[in-house]
DNA sequence: ATAACATCTGGACAGCGTCAACATAAACTA
DNA sequence: TAGTTTATGTTGACGCTGTCCAGATGTTAT
């Protein structure tokens, strides 16, 4: 048994990785439209077939790629909130911010990610995913000021309410839903402002109930 | 020059609303996922290629559904809000549960929707479309009592922060990352509830604001 | 009647995902 | 060490896809 994708040795090494580096620059350059095996296969320099001794068939790609990107995710809203002020509320804002940041610096990945259905079939390691940034996300609301406990079954309504605000932001913002004025592309600045906002306002609705 | 599209008298007579109509079916059936320009015009019973005299291409005819998606969506929510009692806050969560309802009952006309970002190069039909289903939720919001005015600037950010609460929830439903505590599928009864607590959230956060 | 036009068909082409047969390198076994 | 098994990668084929092009057919205008 190979030594699961660490050093060379094989015919090519690492082909694994080297796909789904393969798969995540193709998606950045040419976006979710025209991604194709065959495509990342010739940008990692094997033949058309090769990918499916390591992911079955495309879904398995893309569940693969699906699974590095909800990491990618988390890691993006962590790096976030670690620049925010000591306050929850504050790591919470910075955390929906980094949820944003990311949709817009990579929308290809992030419509993957939440393009396939979790569903009973999904894989394993992608529920795992998902399982992480929704428990970072609860231990965040969990630690504010009035929030239900950590067993209270309001957490995920109250986490639920978090995640979609931020999510619908993302979404409308790459659909080209949120524009200024005179429909041109919202600036990052402009941006921050409206999030920051519609996430206080729920805050505030939270303390007053 | 035909009647644009209305009365019979051409080779299929209404070829149009024909390739339209079939193109729902197959994404009711099939969904968003082996959707096929050659499938849709097998439907309607007709060659492969006479699709493109009516859309030009596969974008064209997306283009063409998602203009009628946007209309269909509008109208879930106006229906919805109907049965609403007279009451601006009613109507406003009303009109978010009908986004819900339209979002779970056709997926797929939902993703190619919001899937088709709007750019300049989108057609003026689309832009039209939700310009449309923008207004109508731009003046549920501006009934609210204490709600910025017509012609607010504040009023945007308002809006967006409705739409981004109402489409999150829509987006995470479909993608199956809201569910009960067992991981299993909400029922529309929980459904209602917790989208219910998030927009009233929202409400009395801008009322103590 | 004749011309112009809109509409639809059928064939062709390259690119796609997937499959099966084969080749090669590594790892295991005896 | 020699032989066998397994993992990995290549090649060729298949049917399906979107798109283009040449033609056929029906409708409208002149």
């Amino acid at each position: 048994m190979p030594p699961e994708g660490k050093k060379p040795g094989y015919h090519h090494g690492d082909l694994r990785n080297a796909l789904l580096a393969a798969g995540e620059a193709e998606l950045a350059q040419s976006g979710l439209a025209g991604f194709s095996l065959r495509k990342v296969a010739a940008r990692a320099g094997v033949s058309h077939s090769a990918p499916a001794h390591h992911f079955g068939d495309l879904a398995g790609l893309i569940d693969a790629l699906a699974v590095r990107g909800f990491d990618q995710l988390l890691a993006k809203m962590q790096a976030r909130e670690a620049t925010a002020p000591d306050d929850a509320g504050e790591r919470l804002v910075a955390s929906g911010l980094g949820y944003l940041e990311f949709a817009a610096a990579h929308p290809a990945v992030f419509r993957l990610v939440f393009g396939t259905p979790m569903r009973a079939n999904s894989s394993a390691d992608l529920r795992a995913g998902a399982a992480r940034a929704y428990d970072h996300l609860a231990a965040l609301v969990a630690s504010l000021p009035g929030a239900p406990g950590a067993d209270d079954p309001a957490l995920r309504a109250e986490v639920m309410g978090y995640w979609a605000q931020a999510h619908g932001f993302a979404e409308l913002l790459l659909s080209g839903h949120i524009c200024g004025d005179a429909g041109a592309r919202i600036d990052d600045q402009a941006r921050e402002t409206l999030f920051r906002e519609a996430f206080s306002r729920r805050r505030s609705g939270a303390a007053t109930r």
